[in-house]
DNA sequence: ATGGTTGTTCGCCAAACGTCGAACAAGCCA
DNA sequence: TGGCTTGTTCGACGTTTGGCGAACAACCAT
């Protein structure tokens, strides 16, 4: 497997992190994440194909939300969310509150 | 012109809301009208066609980001700010207050 | 080594998106 | 009425997206 990118705190685009928390999906790894910690990526699997969360994994990382380092032969997955509070104050945690009600 | 179509407050979700600020030039629109209020559409326009513009219009309003009136000839476009706080509290404001730092 | 588990990567496809120009609609004003 | 301004609607276009299965890669255990 390939070295993972992750972005610098300071080239994450809030543009950029929005698309990534904007599809239904992805919000919901979000709000898993947020709920548990770090964990593997294979706790999260859902209805979803493995290809298809892989991708939804990378676009998150991408955008800067989440990091993901590897543990043997898994994939622990956390949210960047002390940084994230920091570029964004009050974004992806006001995001993570209203997601909870819907 | 046919008739505009707003959602219901109770009928707006959160990832459409994402998708909708999750582009660049309809980010910039929601921060022109943050700053200043009820505006013509005709005050937005940037350097797109009309109709790109229009467009971006179109999907903020349907996502219930935005209130479109008509005035005469013109549209007059405002934020659902209140609204959008009282349903997903903090995030419209945390959005823009980050947006303005970039 | 062999096999099992965990993810990523690589086409591929259909649907959605952002952009445009042209045409149309609605209102104002002379 | 006629013309001007302001927006919307309608194809059309290229790109991006989200989904899949198959193949590959890395690691662990036996």
């Amino acid at each position: 497997m390939r070295d993972l990118y992750h972005p610098r705190l300071e080239d994450v685009d809030l543009a950029n992190v929005l698309h990534a928390l904007s599809d239904p999906v992805r919000l919901e790894i979000v709000r898993a994440l947020a709920a548990s910690g770090e964990v593997p990526c294979s706790s999260l699997n859902g209805h979803l194909s493995k290809s298809t969360m892989s991708h939804h994994f990378k676009v998150l990382r991408e955008a800067g939300v989440t990091h993901t380092r590897a543990n043997g032969t898994k994939r622990m997955m956390s949210l960047r969310r002390e940084e994230l509070e920091q570029r964004f104050p009050g974004v992806l945690t006001s995001i993570l509150q209203s997601s909870k009600a819907a």
